[in-house]
DNA sequence: AGTCACGTTGGACCGACGGTCCACTGTGTC
DNA sequence: GACACAGTGGACCGTCGGTCCAACGTGACT
């Protein structure tokens, strides 16, 4: 018989959402999104199946909980002293960095529309677009505009992270890949790109992209 | 003893690569990605496992060519008579119909960034662009942040289509996560997203988003 | 016309996955 | 000291992608 007391919530050690949701992602740095699997999370944190499920609803909702908890510290750290332009490029910087050094992150971006992580971002920018003057139906169009390019490049470092782990296997991967696109592909446009392809920095690219359309906005804010 | 002589490539009907991916396709189309498995797709073309594995060399491959097959109904028809920039605004959207028809297309886009189906759209971008005077690494850049751009909002709308299958369900789920959202999070900003979030239109948001980079764009060019 | 090599087929089989279920345990409450 | 129950962990389930290999039948060669 359910007493209508207060119920203690046992104790505050051992297993917890929060334990679960650190151990995921040391695994996802670790050895990539692949390796999170209830087996290797269980016998990491020394359990069993079950326990996990009455912290966590199941992978999906740890995955989105861990790239949270990555996002929340980019966007907490966020400067808002800045101008607005100064700080978008700030929180562009920032998730930049963090899938980077994160990046299954970047494919969970792009993976689940209205996850936390998401939401966060698409709140910062907001924020600073107003900030920036625009406002109702074109503060959208311009949040979508950054968010949707911001996760799409995200997307895209992480598939590239996932196949080459360091410089120099990445930049062989990438000469590999231009030779046999041009060879398939005999186009000027698309030998110039392979061209530039293995040289370009992903960092100066991405911000590159920021400023086109952060130019793109001030056009239409006057 | 292998002869020196020319092996003819057998018979051509039964199975084969394009009657495999047509039928994935098919099923694509009809319930989602996730019933796509080599199961179902056997049970459709009357075979057996192995012997789908001699055309394709898994489930990464055949999702990359099926999502080829469609992007390339897009860029073919392509027109290249028009400017640049209406180019490109016709290129984006004839991509923006190929997603709403086919929405797995957009996760597959955001999945892996070598693909086929991106190469083709990489270059449809690049060739509008050297029309449009860009050159060098600015093109690289611009063409970045369109591709970018346009593969996160595939994804978005590939994840949010995957949740809801008509017009009505997608309002009441939108509505129902705006009021969620702004539960939450009382911020002026994100109460006016919310109000915002179940009117927009996708299609719409989507074109002003290129029309944003591509003003970026026309500002660095002059 | 007879033989035979080999590309093709399809089903048995494998290990691993996410998730469920339930008997047990150890703790805080009465 | 007895009890209730949140927390735990391992057995178990169905399904997945992928491999393997025996059987088949076509087209080429003699």
């Amino acid at each position: 018989m359910t007493t209508p007391t207060e119920r203690t919530p046992r104790r505050s050690d051992a297993l917890s959402r929060e334990r679960i949701v650190q151990a995921a992602i040391k695994i996802l740095d670790a050895d990539g999104e692949q390796a999170l699997t209830v087996r290797t999370l269980t016998s990491h944190l020394a359990t069993g199946r079950g326990a996990i499920y009455h912290h966590v609803s199941g992978m999906d909702d740890l995955l989105a909980a861990a790239a949270d908890d990555v996002v929340c510290a980019v966007t907490e750290h966020a400067a808002d002293d800045a101008d607005p332009s100064s700080a978008l490029r700030g929180l562009s910087l920032g998730i930049f960095k963090a899938v980077d050094a994160h990046p299954w992150v970047g494919a969970q971006l792009a993976r689940e529309p209205f996850q936390p992580a998401v939401l966060r971002i698409w709140k910062r920018i907001g924020v600073q677009l107003q900030g920036l003057g625009v406002a109702g139906s074109a503060r959208s169009d311009a949040g979508a505009a950054l968010a949707n390019y911001i996760f799409g490049s995200a997307a895209q470092f992480a598939a590239g992270a996932r196949r080459t782990r360091n410089e120099t296997e990445r930049r062989r991967y990438l000469e590999a890949l231009a030779a046999a696109w041009i060879e398939q592909d005999g186009d000027q446009v698309v030998c110039e790109a392979g061209a530039e392809l293995a040289d370009h920095d992903d960092r100066e690219q991405f911000l590159a992209g920021i400023d086109i359309i952060l130019s793109g906005i001030a056009t239409r804010v006057k």
